[in-house]
DNA sequence: AATGAATGAGGGTTCATTCAT
DNA sequence: CATGAATGAACCCTCATTCAT
């Protein structure tokens, strides 16, 4: 076998992810079948279990694959970085960036957490904690010890959530460039969206004691 | 029929909801089947045929009913409030005390927002475009008008993210109170992480035309 | 629902139950299909599965209720037996004339035990040695102990050996009746094929160390 | 292609009967795929069909090799023999002592006789018939004229039940040397169980009209 | 209102087999 | 001789849904 021949499986199998992971994008893991694969790769369906032992195993490579190359592009370019900001500025524009350019594949990653399994899932969580520490890390960096006012924990899940969110409504080829829009969230997770106008009434907003209940007149009795 | 009789099947409906939103939340929609909503409310297969035409307008009842809720509650806290960042306060706090009185309702609304389809799709868009809208003009307001360096669209979206992604990692029954949250996240959205900390060096970040490919070593081509 | 729709479920279940025991006799477990049931029983392939949680259940259902049956009409005709002999030939006889009555169910029973698998084969199995210890017991007390000649173990199974390769050649609608079948096996049984013919040059047969291999000029290596 | 080829590729046909007739007696030639012959045998799916046209055909091969050498290796043993006990005991020998070395194959051949179809059963059929009319044979010529209590069909099928049987219980590498136990089936087939002890009382057993329907309560209505 | 029974469609997966290399 | 890749057919099983009762 030549090297040409393992890099025509190579080629085929990243086809085949990459066609998956548009599908999974569109119409979920679960209503996707694996005919539905077939049929948008041209390959048969019992052609396919020459790429995969299960579908679960496609959703896994795309995801562990995902999360592979973001961190490892991130560690490079983090090389001789010790701003804590210019850090922080490299890791949004790192994440966006990926994210825009492989928009069904990290929507997949955001979207299909938990259809992932037992060993893969394990997997792929471990990687995935790995860069949530690492966004912990940056951001606890860039605090200045005294102005604790932002629980940390709160701060690392609300960029992840801004991030992460846009494939609900990012469009890639649109007017708003990557850059522009990691300039964007950069500069409103950092300075916010209205400097200096957080109300003195904030902490006076009290709540009643009102039914929240989705269900009108309902109330609610939980487990 | 009476009155009664009529309370009664409205009670096993929302019962019916509830527990079928748990199981939305918990395995997806679409890997929900309605044996296992049966076996959750020990309603009979069939039965649960009295209660909705179609598995899907349990989705849509769910969806419809979150929607319909937070919005109505919203407009009834924001009457006679005309200050803009005491609005968008209310706001974030009516969103995210409600996402955690009602974790799998709102976990199903923002993570199965495609699973709905045709007119039932249309009608639950219809009133999230409303919701939108108006979050996009509390923030209009908030503004003043000088200081146009974040994108309103950018904004309003990175808000919603940031309240949505909860469901992957706020636990309504540990530590961080709904309270806190909520103010955690009005200042840091309204203030940033890190005021004053913006660095210069922000605009010269500049991406190499590297391969951002998922998958290492192959040129990406798109559709 | 009446007592009336619980027996016409069981006789359905009967009848499927029948149906597949032919098949399963007809053309071994494991290339029977589901679709072959279901078109034997003009019952739809989905409909099949209200009556057994898996095909693995059609199988054990018939071998349960096969040595189920076996047994207790055996037990109940052993009552009030002494006679070792007269029990023994009870045992043949019963042994017999089910298998002759139930001629698929039975030969499922005999070349199907290792189909099932995990707990209905514990189940299954749990059933055959108490069946078999019985046969044990009885042959124990037939024997005068004087003559020991022929070990226990190889006589039990040297009879269930006689018994159960009946499905191989033996019709019951054929001339032979099943009470002629068993009197003559328990007649060749007990008494032997030809009485005081046994040759003393029995123990002087000596196998030369002859190559037993099946594969004509090749030595066995075995494990 | 050197006579040494072709020697080497009979070794490995053997070498994948043999492989193959071990994974059939485990778990029958139906649920054995030819990817377990291939993982077994080390040689590529693909591989295995340069030695066979067919699955079937392994199992062809199998059992009429097996025929074929228990056949010839009778014959040679028979010739100049002329006693019919002898013979007798000389037949069973040899059936059991190739039963004993070759379990598998002997297992395979016993219970996966109607697996083959076509031409390839009739072609072991025709063995296996000719091996049945030997035995048969053998058995008319044991018995003195007079004594016809039992049948000479019955007596030769329950002659192979006996020996046939043993792949469900016996195990060579046991205490039962195979000497012994070819000895003890002798002595049993031609001697019986408990000489003389033939009950009178056998011909009065009778068998009450009961159901022997294996499904209780339920009358038997077949085809 | 409620449900047991039933089913067509489709799910993921494995099969024996072929063929280009 | 050997094999990786490929595939149509078939496997077991579950699905959402309907209908007679």
């Amino acid at each position: 076998m030549s090297a040409n021949d393992l890099s025509r499986y190579d080629q085929k199998l990243e086809f085949i992810l990459r066609s998956a992971a548009q599908i999974f994008a569109d119409k979920s893991y679960h209503s996707t079948s694996m005919r539905d694969i077939s049929r948008a790769t041209n390959v048969s369906l019992a052609g396919l279990y020459h790429y995969c032992k299960r579908k679960e195993e496609l959703l896994f490579l795309i995801q562990d694959n995902c999360f592979g190359r973001v961190l490892e592009r991130l560690e490079e370019r983090l090389v001789d970085v010790n701003d804590p900001v210019v850090k922080l500025q490299i890791f949004i524009e790192n994440h966006l960036s990926f994210f825009a350019a492989n928009m069904a594949e990290m929507k997949v990653l955001s979207h299909e957490a938990e259809s992932l399994q037992g060993d893969l899932h394990a997997h792929v969580s471990g990687k995935k904690d790995k860069y949530t520490k690492l966004a912990t890390n940056i951001l606890q960096n860039v605090h200045s010890p005294e102005d604790g006012k932002v629980n940390l924990t709160v701060a690392t899940y609300a960029l992840f959530g801004m991030m992460n969110w846009i494939y609900n409504w990012y469009d890639p080829k649109g007017q708003l460039k990557v850059s522009d829009l990691a300039q964007n969230l950069t500069q409103l997770f950092l300075e916010g969206f209205a400097p200096g106008s957080v109300n003195e009434t904030t902490n006076k907003l009290r709540r009643q004691p009102e039914n929240l209940s989705i269900w009108r007149g309902v109330e609610r009795s939980r487990g």
